[in-house]
DNA sequence: TATTGTTATACTCTATAACTATA
DNA sequence: TATAGTTATAGAGTATAACAATA
């Protein structure tokens, strides 16, 4: 045997696994009528702290220009506000409104839900190896 | 201590890693000229096996609907050719050309590259700990 | 009747380049 | 000069509903 069994198996498996978890966030949570994507960001920022547009790129591995319309059309529902960075002035940080932390902790629970439910009986050995590979490839695409 | 650490962490990374692999794997092929999404569908073919759109569809877990202008994209390119099922003449099998089979096989081998790079420290408990967690997220989202 | 895939349609996702304000 | 973020722009990604062909 000298061919690989399994050629490119976990970053097609993670591109999979990634429509098909944000496909059933979508509808799981679909009385909010937001996006896949707003849920994600709004995910990444429920526990209430503020971060610069910068920061919330980062964290979701896009571009800011990407983050732009999303942020306005969260900013038009009243879930969230751009607050000049006192610090720095060119910087905006991202501030949930309380409907808005009340959608991002809906959104934050949901995900958490799901894990649960999927991960019943997964070892904790098994979700660290997930978080070594997972870290691996996402520090290499940077 | 009664709160949880993080919470909605595997789906979040999940997310973040597939924006950052998709980016890097788009610069990587830029010569290529393809979006990301043909690279994903083109992996998936790479071992010159025909498939039905819906058997693709599944393999990327999105819906046929959506693979409609991607294939045809890809055909106008000449690197795949839809053929009528022989067996249900409802479905297309979904077949790579020579032009398009030489493609697929350098996405596969960027995919499998930079596998090998990010995951040279991980050893293959952790990576069977990805999968384990990779396909109990993705089977309950199905 | 049910299923496969396309068509038509409507938005969202995403990035690059040019720009503004600030550092 | 360099950086944070937006604006303008262009194209790709995605799904739902209606449809045609086949089962």
């Amino acid at each position: 045997m000298t061919t690989a069994k399994d050629p490119g198996s976990e970053i097609l498996a993670l591109h999979r696994a990634t429509h098909a978890t944000l496909q059933t966030l979508t509808s799981l949570l679909a009385d909010l009528d937001l996006p896949a994507a707003d849920l994600n960001v709004l995910a990444n920022l429920a526990d209430g702290a503020g971060r610069t547009v910068g920061a919330l790129a980062a964290a979701t591995a896009t571009k800011p220009s990407t983050l732009t319309s999303l942020l306005d059309r969260l900013t038009r529902r009243g879930y969230l506000v751009r607050q000049s960075d006192l610090a720095d002035r060119r910087s905006f940080v991202v501030l949930l409104t309380p409907d808005g932390l009340a959608v991002a902790k809906r959104a934050a629970e949901a995900i958490a839900d799901l894990e649960r439910q999927a991960l019943v009986g997964v070892t904790p050995t098994q979700r660290a190896g997930f978080h070594a590979v997972i870290d691996a490839l996402t520090e290499l695409s940077q």
